[in-house]
DNA sequence: ATTTACTATACTAAATTAGTATACATTTTT
DNA sequence: AAAAATGTATACTAATTTAGTATAGTAAAT
């Protein structure tokens, strides 16, 4: 029941690419040792982030990445979604066919609401959001950003 | 981000145990075989089951489980935090300790708030939910259950 | 006593997750 | 054009977790 690495630095590495927005593109080795990351790992990670569309790439010399989008449009829901293999609390919810009881099983629509809050939740939190509450203010529509 | 075979089979458990509740004790070979799950492994969680004070036992032929609470006081909160290890997320919210950037990190909140949102939707779902929304009618306070 | 049931723990196998290794391709600067 | 710095892709391995088995009991009703 809990997220996996790849979300959690997936998430961090966006952080860190957003917080230095106006810094051009960052090299994965910055982010590596900021984030504690190993290099090739990281190179997994954010391949995966690029060909979802939020980041992107500078080749060559002073290359390096840098956010696709703005981040209050990126959403931690997005994030999970894309590193999570099953992205429901149970294979069936999306899946009937993995469970020869599914049809008559009482429980599989309670797992499917409890999926859906969570993800409405997820799908409510974007990047910004998470800058900007540092300090617990909320500036969400915060125009630096 | 999935849930245990133990949190899926413990709830069906407790959904047939719900389902005969006048029947008498039940035997776990009979679990097992309308289940399909391995005896062995049903005993195991049977055994969770009991100490958690859900569910309790007769000895000696004759003998098996039978809901130790109302089908109406059993939440599917309660099951999935008993069977799941981390029952978080992710591990830091519970224990900062194991991340070393826990202080200064900006998405822990986020999945806190996430994982909160979750539990308040599963503390919310009974097994005699369950059982009522069979058919897509409400019948929460049923006096059969 | 015997049968039928529950209890406890150690162990093994399968699956998943996390991380490495190898090899290569692209782009800017000199 | 070559070199240096960077990104890309895929295969592989190690660690961890999950799922399930095996063994050896204990308790209670008939």
């Amino acid at each position: 029941m809990k997220l996996s690495t790849k979300t959690r630095y997936g998430t961090r590495i966006l952080i860190e690419l957003a917080l230095q927005l106006n810094q051009g593109a960052i090299q994965v080795s910055k982010i590596s040792s900021n984030q504690k990351i190993p290099v090739k790992y990281l190179e997994q990670i954010l391949r995966t982030l690029k060909k979802a569309g939020i980041v992107k790439s500078v080749r060559g010399p002073k290359g390096g990445h840098l956010l696709a989008k703005d981040p209050g449009e990126i959403y931690l829901g997005q994030i999970v979604r894309l590193f999570e293999g099953q992205t429901d609390l149970v294979a069936c919810v999306s899946s009937p066919e993995k469970c020869e009881m599914a049809a008559d099983c009482l429980v599989r629509d309670a797992w499917h609401d409890a999926t859906s809050v969570l993800y409405e939740k997820l799908d409510g939190i974007s990047i910004a959001d998470l800058i900007n509450n540092n300090g617990s203010n909320n500036l969400a529509g915060c125009a630096s950003l």
